[in-house]
DNA sequence: TTGAAAGCGGTACCAT
DNA sequence: ATGGTACCGCTTTCAA
């Protein structure tokens, strides 16, 4: 059986206190029995303290969970995602905490519950996870500190908030390409919807969109092409069923080889604008001059292609949610951070053309 | 006061056991009794059964802990670490099992020993961490199971591993640049030596290097070079302070300002070589045309920027150390597992040319 | 089906 | 400086 402070206390023949305060504040016996009783428990194989037992006891778990919007290891898929880990990293370290990447299963909402309720954890970081997500009550109902990553007010009160405007955001990304003349673009967009599958989507509105990200990034875009008389209905809005390169290409090919071919595709992250890009270039059409294709985040990915898109802070982002989620402020009115964003104009975005 | 299962149980009136088996087993109970102390347990705001009290009795805590050669926040940095945390966490989150990023602290190695101890985890994962730091012995007195990203034969037996032959994978990058016809190579490494400065190394041997990996590496170059009658005097080597293409940088131009410029560059990781190259670029310089470069580990833009390089499954590397580490195999050849190395050649090697 | 009791492994207050 | 004694919050035999 693997040794206790017990059986080392018994073993020097002093109390459990005693060799609990060798290890934990030990300045509160001599310096000799410390020794001794150090040495006595490296020889019995003691490894010191149990961290949970510990835990149990300190009311500490010294880590914070953080929830994904899908699986676990889209935290090491997205670029953007990676970018904001690390700031929550920066933030968590420099406390002496830890991350805890919580499990979630895209099939099995069960145990996604199941692993929020286990999560030894102070607090949580909420990625993007779906407001309908069981998880999501779960994680409330643990009544831990829990901050979020977008800028809302339908979410329960005193929650610590760190986002964007992104419906302003993506309204200057369509004022950009009014002002270029275009008329007639296609939506890209990743709702996530239970059975993603790439493809067109017939939806009455930007409200229908199921993430709350996706709804106001397609609202603040279908705003500004309302004010020119295009509506909803002139929009070609293609989902894509995953947040990659290579859906955002598939996805962008719908838009692409219709008859009436957008001069200009919106997509709602840089990973689909840079698929767009690619299904341009599996045609030969040349972004910004062919098509133009605006995207968002800004990823490192997004310069050394050209791409027009919306810059968010991803990094402070990080590290702002993590100090939120440490230090709690107490005036309301910190504890909801809104972080700037800027239009960011590449080669990807040019004067609408006729086509040819 | 938080309620606990106590508090439930009181008012409903029944045992803590049959409240807990409310929630842990359902069917232990009758339906009726459960769905009143469910309601009533909404009703007090008890929020379900305390992780931390539940992983010490249990005695599993549903976590891995994964422990960084310096801060945590590397681990989003690196663009290899990014992919192999990839490939961990599809493994464990397959399992219903978390990833528990512990936090090192680089100044404070107490601390780090800290953040091991208290860690709430049933195993470790450690990458490149250095066998003289402190939280390795702490981690490894705390008897659970342990991968090391790492293949060698030091460690205490029982060790679970996986990792290249990296000495071999180096001598077939050396190799390939011999028979283009270098002589004259410089050697980029990143040994992160306690003070790390970026600048000229002057060292007995490889075996001086402090790092592991850093000690194969640049052995296998050593060796190879060694045979045409390149001795380890005759080959400039430049630490970097950090694994980074900045740093990088700055390392590669210690070796191409000298008045015996290099003919090859030869780097201990991508990011390093990727630097180089950018510092061939600030002199007006080609890559395997005026100088050669090559890297290690074929990072995503390894490809992109034409660099040669040794390729070693990243997310593979994550994967199969997650499956180790979930259900460590009895018998003890399978405990360790080596992965295949393969030399990628593009455009960064050329034949040696004399200067002009 | 439900409850009593015994831990899981420690920590920290309060005496001595 | 050291020890006694609760207690952290839950799970799990085992008995009723």
């Amino acid at each position: 059986m693997r040794p206790t402070l017990q059986t080392v206390a018994d073993a020097v023949g002093v109390s459990r206190s005693t060799v609990s305060n060798a290890y934990g504040r030990p300045d509160q016996l001599s310096p000799e029995l410390r020794a001794r009783i150090l040495a006595t428990a490296k020889e019995l194989g003691y490894a010191g303290p149990d961290a949970t037992a510990r835990s149990l006891r300190r009311g500490r778990a010294g880590a914070v969970g953080v929830l994904f919007t899908t699986t676990l290891s889209y935290a090491f898929v997205d670029p953007f995602a990676v970018l904001f880990l690390r700031g929550l990293a920066e933030a968590v370290e420099r406390n002496g905490t830890g991350l805890l990447l919580v499990p979630l299963s895209t099939e099995d909402e069960a145990a996604s519950v199941a692993a929020v309720q286990n999560a030894v954890v102070d607090g949580f970081c909420v990625y993007c996870v779906p407001e309908w997500h069981g998880s999501l009550e779960a994680l409330r109902s643990r009544g831990l500190p829990v901050v979020t990553t977008e800028y809302r007010d339908d979410v329960p009160a005193g929650e610590l908030q760190v986002g964007v405007d992104e419906r302003a955001a993506t309204r200057a990304a369509a004022r950009h390409l009014l002002g270029l003349g275009h008329r007639r673009i296609a939506l890209l967009t990743n709702d996530m919807a239970p059975k993603g599958e790439t493809g067109p989507l017939d939806l009455a509105g930007p409200g229908d969109f199921r993430y709350f990200v996706e709804r106001e990034r397609v609202s603040g875009v279908a705003e500004v092409f309302a004010e020119v008389g295009v509506g909803w209905d002139d929009l070609i809005v293609v989902n894509a069923a995953a947040n990659s390169r290579a859906s955002g290409a598939q996805a962008a090919a719908h838009a692409l080889d219709r008859a009436d071919r957008p001069t200009a595709i919106v997509a709602c992250t840089d990973l689909l604008a840079l698929g767009a890009m690619d299904a341009l270039a599996a045609r030969g059409l040349t972004p910004g001059r062919d098509v133009s294709v605006t995207g968002f985040d800004d990823i490192p990915e997004a310069a050394p292609a050209g791409l027009t898109t919306v810059r968010q802070p991803a990094v402070s982002k990080g590290t702002l949610a993590g100090e939120l989620l440490l230090d709690p402020p107490e005036d309301p009115a910190e504890r909801r951070l809104l972080l700037p964003t800027e239009l960011i104009v590449r080669a990807s975005t040019g004067p609408a053309t006729m086509r040819r």
